[in-house]
DNA sequence: GTATTCGGACCATCAAATAT
DNA sequence: TATTTGATGGTCCGAATACC
């Protein structure tokens, strides 16, 4: 169990902007079966179900890490956030991997042959003979299709690996099919492993001036200032992180003025999550590079479309090209991809997403 | 300003590997 | 035999450069 390691208390926000709509206890689901049985409960407020998920999904065991706004007024963190730049990405309960931030752009069509010409000049071209492109620079009659090289057979190729089924060919776990029964295939969410947790941040909070108790008999955990040493609140009874954020995510909000929180028995602990809300400040800092980056930036770094490149920069130089009128196939002479089997390297990155642990017993 | 060049991202195909 | 994987051979986008 995650103990230890004073912290200064933080006393978190004193304005809240407007509710983000989130989903008062209990949750719905099976995440229901997973929370405190007995009330009373300090308000636990979560996420609403984003598109996608499924609210019925079984939770895997935690630890989770969420991202939780402040805490309301007059409650105060048991421990404060971690440092900045540390944390771990939640466990994302998704039955597909979110909206891309940018909506994919439509597939590139290609024709199955170009002509020599616009072959040569890698420009497009299109199944009509003469060409559109040709015609257009006059030079219709050397408008003819090249010649395809044929594939090379007997290749030995090695073991290949499962991607996207178990054996029982069903899709992954965490890999389960989206609505329409296909598996995400454009941006898989990428295999989890959780990180151990650090160990000393909770997003527990308890109400100013409560009677904190000693842990294990000892009193620790003092705060910065002194004066909030933690209650041994811990173990908590099985608790999931309802909603982790996830890229995309809409921020959340708590409710405020939180609901009235009934006297709370000597060791129940108002335990908050919540979604990513993020400070202004954070979130302007934000530059979503998602894509959207105009990358008019010097060298060309063209915006890879879905995935990563696909071609692991191990083609080989394309010779230089010929003029347009050109029969020769210079382009042919280029390299290819070597599609490495596009694996995202990284997972959803959480920027700017303050999140704290919660855990799981 | 327009035209051309060309690096490399993206695409379609299909043989090898694997499952049924 | 059917399906999946992933390398191959290709197209063509768009930045850089050349040209007028
Ligand atoms: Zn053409
Ligand atoms: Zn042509």
């Amino acid at each position: 169990m995650a103990t230890e390691q004073p912290k200064s208390t933080n006393t978190g926000g004193q304005e809240h902007p407007p509710p983000h709509p989130v989903v008062p206890y209990p949750p719905p689901g099976q995440y229901a079966s997973h929370y405190p049985p007995t009330a009373p409960y300090p308000p636990f407020y979560y996420a609403p179900i984003p598109e996608g998920h499924d609210p019925n999904a079984v939770p895997p065991p935690g630890p989770y890490i969420v991202a939780i706004p402040p805490p309301p007024p007059g409650m105060m963190y048991a421990y404060p956030a971690h440092p900045p730049g540390q944390g771990y990405q939640p466990y994302p309960p998704v039955l597909a991997a979110p909206p891309p931030p940018n909506p994919a752009r439509p597939k590139r069509k290609q024709v199955k042959m170009a002509c020599t010409n616009c072959a040569s000049a890698c420009k497009r071209c299109d199944e009509a003979r003469p060409c559109e492109r040709c015609v257009k620079y006059g030079i219709a009659d050397s408008c003819v299709d090249g010649v395809r090289k044929e594939r090379k057979k007997g290749i030995k190729r090695g073991p290949y690996k499962r991607k996207n089924r178990t054996q029982s060919g069903e899709p992954a776990a965490g890999y389960p099919a989206t609505a329409n029964g296909e598996t995400e295939s454009a941006a898989p969410p990428v295999p989890y492993t959780a990180p151990p947790p650090p160990e000393s941040y909770y997003p527990y909070y308890y109400p100013h001036g409560y009677p904190p108790a000693p842990h294990d008999g000892q009193p620790h955990h003092e705060g910065a200032n002194g004066q909030h040493p933690h209650a041994p609140y811990y173990p908590m009874p099985p608790m999931y992180a309802p909603y982790p954020p996830y890229p995309g995510a809409p921020p959340v909000q708590m409710p405020y003025p939180p609901p009235a929180i009934a006297a709370a028995p000597a060791n129940s602990v108002a335990a908050s999550n919540g979604k990513a809300e993020q400070p202004a400040a954070a979130s302007e800092a934000n530059g979503d590079s998602a894509g959207v980056s105009p990358n008019k930036t010097k060298k060309r770094a063209r915006t890879t479309k879905g995935n990563e490149r696909d071609d692991g920069g191990a083609k080989t130089k394309k010779t230089k090209h010929l003029p347009v009128d050109s029969q020769t196939d210079g382009d042919a002479a280029r390299g290819k991809d070597h599609h490495l089997g596009s694996q995202p390297e990284t997972g959803p990155v959480f920027n700017n997403i303050e999140s704290r642990t919660m855990v799981a017993v």
